[in-house]
DNA sequence: CCCGTATTTGCAAGCGCTTGCAACACTCTT
DNA sequence: AAGAGTGTTGCAAGCGCTTGCAAATACGGG
């Protein structure tokens, strides 16, 4: 016995001495309703407390204004900060997000893509996971739009949004280079998404134009804790290295909380590290950490704004660009 | 001209060759099928990729399992975890959350609610700001569930989650003449939510029982940056405090930060820091916070489990404990 | 084999909204 | 004064679903 309390614009109409459509038309922008009977409408509307009905208007309309994000584990810094962007954005384009939370079993995405098509979402944007083929295929043949950010994976009809990875992993490379570093490292986690690889394999590669090697670690998930055990790894290597690029800050925080708590080694004197994200934490004094942004504002218009198209080019890819922010975990600089 | 691709339950039952009202119910729990064709519809269903439309159903059953979540500075690691939680919650109770961010403007709450009305939604957490009242009694009439989280104020028909704050304030005090210190500090925000206040006065007003003083400041909001700047102002003090209370753990990293990188302090030697949240970078060893857990899975908790009573005992409160979380910011311990 | 009871099924109305269509009311023109 | 043109309005159908009701069917006991 919930509320049912609803005014309905029938209700309006009523005390407004109008139609039903009159009342309908003065919230439709653009419908065709002479100034005095949108007034009257709205005074009884205001008078009453109305509010039109989303979801009977999306039955009609075949648009509801809601887009899914998709995302685990969100109270992940970068995570987070990405969904604010994305929550704004979209509320500025007068859509609404709704929050599905992947963080359970593997099936979950697909799961969170069939609500997605339960509540007629207008489009899906995925922050984490991959779904299955067969269920992407089923949201947009059914109309839905949908954005992969970070996926990599192409997916007919959909919008990919990446960074250049592997140029900043090259230019992480040069960076350490010039503050006259030897041993090379990277500090990866082991869940091997594409992004996380480019930026290993940027970094080799731009290693191995020198003829120099990479020492490479993968372990756990990319969390602060994973740092730790990695730089128990890299730093009891018999050449130790002396610059470690992390494949994003929350490692590089755990790898610098380890190498100075545990190892005694200062930065950058004694290491240089680099991560990426610019999550915030990067930039507290006690990390001072050099990383590369990931342009979450600009992620999130790419995505909205493709979303506010009227009617897509099927699909197409974006890639942006991470910028470098110099702190003092290089040397120089 | 977007999708329309949506399979309708006629065309299920058509294929089943069934009628409508025999799909629907399949998908009705409770409702009365027999087994044969529960089975034939679940077949055409599958085939055909169909999934019942929430927005339709919602439009009859009054009930639309929607959940807003209205919430500003998202990306604060607290409000991030918290609302990791309640996401989590919520999917379980299969019910899904709509996220609505008032970073903006001021009366941007009480907009998220309108929208929330328009919705249709169940319910609305408001996990920051305050929305007016006439607009929550207005949600409240309308027969949509309310809850207030860390917000205090009392609402008629809505449920209350607090922590006991004063009380932790309190046990904050003690643990700081434990460790024998002697000049005692409150380091705040300027926004004086209820919560922050309710730090503040607890903690001043057991010192004030001991007949002991406490330097108290405030600034900007609960943020890094701000830890930075209470710090200047209360360690250059003529008796400089060698405890400092801080209503949040992102300002007590700041506060520390500064501390030991600006004025040269060792913690928790020269100085001993409690702050407040358990965020996660509390426990990273940078910082090695000993702080106040906020209990966000109870809250959750009891927020959804409230949600989903049937009808719900009108509003209420509930005061949860901060745990104490030792570590090595304080002597001791 | 028949009847009472229990279960299943289809019909049709209704949820609150939008929108094409046709009717109507104006204003201007000639 | 009639007709063209423009703008506004109400009617009614329809969006996809649920659900009360009554008809139909199944089941079990005598």
């Amino acid at each position: 016995m919930r509320g049912k309390i609803f005014i309905s614009a029938k209700e309006v109409a009523d005390r407004a001495g109008v139609s039903r459509s009159a009342v309908s038309r003065t919230f439709t922008p653009g419908a065709s309703v002479s100034d005095e009977t949108r007034r009257r409408v709205i005074e009884a509307a205001e008078a009453l407390g109305y509010h039109v009905n989303h979801l009977a208007r999306s039955l009609t309309r075949n648009e509801s204004g809601i887009v899914c994000l998709i995302v685990s584990e969100l109270d992940t810094p970068y995570r987070a900060s990405l969904i604010r962007a994305l929550t704004r954005r979209l509320q500025s384009a007068s859509k609404i997000a709704m929050l599905i939370n992947t963080d359970r079993s593997d099936d979950s995405v697909d799961q969170a893509l069939r609500q997605a098509i339960s509540y007629r979402a207008d489009a899906s944007i995925i922050l984490s996971g991959m779904p299955d083929k067969s269920i992407t295929e089923r949201c947009i043949n059914s109309g839905q739009r949908m954005v992969l950010i970070n996926r990599d994976e192409r997916r007919d009809g959909a919008l990919l949004i990446n960074l250049y990875d592997r140029e900043a992993a090259k230019r992480a490379f040069i960076a350490f280079l010039r503050a006259g570093c030897q041993n090379f490292a990277f500090a990866n986690s082991d869940v091997g998404t594409p992004s996380l690889m480019a930026r290993e394999e940027g970094f080799r590669s731009a290693a191995l134009e020198q003829g120099l090697d990479v020492k490479v670690e993968r372990f756990g998930p990319t969390r602060y804790q994973s740092g730790v055990v990695l730089a128990q790894r890299l730093l009891t290597r018999e050449k130790r290295p002396d610059a470690v690029f992390c494949a994003n800050d929350l490692l590089a925080c755990g790898l610098m909380d380890a190498a100075r708590n545990q190892f005694k080694l200062r930065i950058p004197e004694d290491l240089c590290v680099i991560g990426f994200d610019d999550i915030e934490q990067s930039s507290w004094s006690s990390y001072d950490l050099t990383t590369f942004t990931q342009p979450v504002d600009r992620i999130a218009d790419e995505a909205v704004s493709w979303l506010a198209q009227p009617m897509a080019t099927s699909g197409g890819s974006r890639k942006l660009e991470a910028e470098l922010v110099w702190r003092g975990s290089v040397r120089g600089g």
